[in-house]
DNA sequence: TCTCCTATAAACAGAG
DNA sequence: ACTCTGTTTATAGGAG
């Protein structure tokens, strides 16, 4: 009884608010310990609100202009300096002053443009819903990348036009009066200003649409380049007038000795929206992204009690760049009545939020058609209803939305934005507990997802659409000697998972408990200690053989997967489709999986996966032994070891040969068979 | 509804 | 006494 309802506050509470905080906060080890943990945690993960982003944004104290005015002024002329930029591209780059080969750039300029606004359309929630969240991740990546490489090329043909006036006109500075050099280097101050300006709003609107990962690690393309981008916590900072600090434009023209401190005070009606704006732009963000910002804004809207208010979520108010902390309703209540009260300022903050609304809205139905399209080409069923109701994609998609990875602390709150209104408890724990079985048994192979999206699981908190059994399994079978100590394969589930870097008493216990309840692994006393194995029979032996039939039957089981589950499996549907199915063999594990990660069988797989493409698909990195359960262990084989033949019938148990690694797979494949 | 699978929580024991 | 490692039991939810 106690346990029940015990467990059932843990769980809900873990997932509701960001799961992370609070197991995360709980001791390690599963031990005796845990109970008193577990209940405390439920409680810490509440207060666990880190988000350290000041809320101190509101400055925005203007002379003059009513706020009201200002807002919109500044709005307007954000708009404008961002056409205008778009203009001056254009046209600057039919200017002789820029290169031909600049031109290419110009076809660059549209695709900016409308970049800005399509990416984000489609909300992250929905993409998860149709897409796995490797693919949706993909598809950011993508657009993200383009975008970005589009940004950065107008940036550097900027600059360097800039630079080249500068150059020149140093030349003809000398001959000058200081004066003139005076005013142009202001002008190229102003422009300056408005390219940070213009990047800094498409990163505004990336950040929005949850775009811009903020993955950290993930060095990796133009992102880099772009370092407000990176992290959502810097937005504040990036609106902060000057406050963008470390812009690739502004650093490298200081460094080409350009002064643009100067240039920002001198440039004031530019430097000015960004001030204001920020916090609203800002602001409206959080609430409807799936940023790191904002997992509240879900959470609140449907966690609204009666008692609760849509603007204070999480001890804060959310009301467009505030964030002001208030312990309880009532002093929010306090807090609203005296910092928002209806005075030119809130509204003019409100019509902004209305068009962002707005735009988002745009966005939304033009990312929408996209789908569509894509979906429609993908032969899928176009709007699908029922996107929800895929408690399965939970897990796997429900972290997804952003695909960014945010800080590990905060880093659970944003896993939430799925969640399908109509599911229960279950979807709550967004990353938790979420049972992603249904991916394990029709998706992708473990190693071919994870080959593919080995860095998306690697940086995003998502968390991986597999069992532990089956992540296990992986783990042990990717090192040479097919046995990892437990301690080893906690270390491979924080390494290869970001997902796994936080609550960490959680997924250890689950980890051990899996060790010990499957039959497939197996412990052997090592010199050293223990070490586990896999036993591929055993591990085969329990899945079952769903996928084993007909191409067709599986299709159709996938087919008529709901969007949720879809995502799950859609990879995997593709990757099928690609190759006929359990006919033939040898393709599979070769192209799909290889990529990344050497290891291609998977699990669930394994029916699907028919043929032992052994030796096909060679791994390309490992070159262990293979015979996964053939492991040598040394010293006493223990119990288990009888217990799995090794290997007798097909077993090309041979550790020693150096060969094809993947053995496994005909053993993988065998044992699917004999099931079936 | 039953059963299986998986996730999670937790108690407990043994070893270091 | 603690922590880590393992085992086991209980419960819950998804799915066939």
């Amino acid at each position: 009884m106690m346990v029940e309802s015990a467990s059932e506050t843990i769980r809900s509470a873990p997932s509701g608010q960001n799961g992370v905080g609070s197991l995360s906060g709980q001791a390690d080890g599963g031990g005796s310990s845990g109970g008193g943990g577990a209940g405390a945690a439920g409680t810490a993960g509440g207060g666990a609100g880190r988000d350290g982003r000041d809320a101190a944004a509101s400055a925005d104290s203007n002379g003059e202009m009513s706020p009201a005015e200002l807002l919109h002024f500044q709005q307007q002329q954000a708009l404008q300096v961002a056409r205008q930029f778009l203009l001056q591209q254009a046209s600057g780059l039919s200017s002789p002053g820029n290169n031909e080969s600049k031109q290419s750039a110009s076809a660059v300029q549209v695709p900016v443009s409308v970049a800005m606004m399509s990416p984000q359309m489609l909300t992250p929630q929905q993409m998860q819903q149709i897409l796995s969240p490797p693919q949706l991740q993909a598809l950011l990546q993508q657009q993200q990348a383009l975008m970005l490489q589009q940004l950065q090329e107008y940036y550097k043909k900027q600059q360097e036009q800039l630079h080249l006036q500068l150059l020149t006109q140093q030349q003809a500075g000398k001959q000058q009066p200081k004066e003139a050099l005076g005013n142009k280097q202001l002008a190229f101050q102003q422009q300056l200003l408005q390219m940070q300006q213009l990047q800094q709003q498409h990163l505004l609107n990336l950040q929005r649409q949850g775009l811009v990962s903020l993955q950290p690690n993930q060095a990796s393309g133009p992102l880099q380049t772009l370092p407000q981008a990176v992290c959502p916590t810097d937005l504040p900072q990036l609106w902060k007038g000057e406050g963008a600090p470390g812009q690739p434009a502004e650093d490298s023209v200081k460094q080409e000795g350009l002064d643009l401190t100067g240039a920002a005070t001198t440039a004031t009606s530019f430097a000015a929206p960004p001030k204001v704006s920020p916090p609203l732009s800002h602001h409206t963000l959080p609430n409807g992204q799936p940023t790191v910002l904002t997992p509240r804004r879900d959470s609140s809207s449907h966690e609204e009690t009666p008692g609760s208010h849509p603007l204070y979520g999480h001890g804060e108010c959310k009301w467009p760049g505030c964030e002001t902390l208030c312990e309880d309703l009532g002093q929010f209540i306090k807090h609203l009545n005296t910092e928002h009260a209806l005075d030119d300022r809130s509204t003019a903050q409100c019509r902004v939020q209305m068009q962002v609304v707005q735009q988002l809205e745009i966005q939304l139905a033009k990312e929408s058609e996209r789908l569509q399209a894509m979906m429609a080409h993908l032969h899928m069923r176009p709007s699908e209803p029922k996107p929800f109701s895929q408690p399965v994609t939970v897990s796997a998609a429900d972290s997804f939305p952003d695909g960014l990875v945010h800080p590990p602390t905060s880093a659970a709150a944003p896993v939430t934005p799925l969640r399908p209104p109509g599911l229960g408890s279950a979807s709550l724990h967004s990353g938790g507990p979420a049972r992603r079985r249904s991916s394990d048994k029709f998706c992708s192979p473990i190693s071919s997802e994870l080959a593919q999206n080995h860095e998306f699981y690697k940086n995003a908190d998502v968390r991986p659409p597999f069992t532990y059994a089956s992540l296990i399994r992986q783990a042990i079978l990717e090192t040479p000697d097919r046995q990892l100590t437990l301690n080893e394969i906690y270390n491979w589930f924080t390494r290869m998972f970001a997902y796994f870097r936080r609550n960490t008493a959680t997924w250890k216990n689950a980890v051990r408990h899996n060790l010990s309840l499957h039959k497939c692994f197996v412990r052997v006393e090592n010199v050293k200690g223990a070490v586990w194995t896999v036993d591929e029979r055993e591990y085969q032996k329990r899945r079952p053989p769903k996928m084993t039939g007909s191409p067709t039957l599986v299709k159709n089981m996938i087919s008529g997967l709901s969007y949720g589950a879809l995502n799950a499996s859609y990879q995997a549907a593709l990757a099928e489709s690609s190759f006929p199915l359990l006919n033939s063999p040898g393709m599979l594990n070769p192209g799909s999986t290889s990529s990344l990660l050497p290891l291609s069988h998977d699990d669930v797989g394994a029916p699907v996966e028919p043929l032992p493409s052994n030796g096909s698909s060679s791994p390309p990195r490992l070159s262990p032994p293979q015979y996964s359960h053939q492991v040598q262990v040394k010293e006493e084989p223990a119990e288990a070891e009888e217990d799995r033949r090794p290997g007798p019938l097909l077993g090309p148990p041979n550790p020693s040969t150096t060969g094809p690694p993947e053995d496994r797979d005909l053993e993988e494949e065998l044992p699917g068979e004999e099931l079936s």
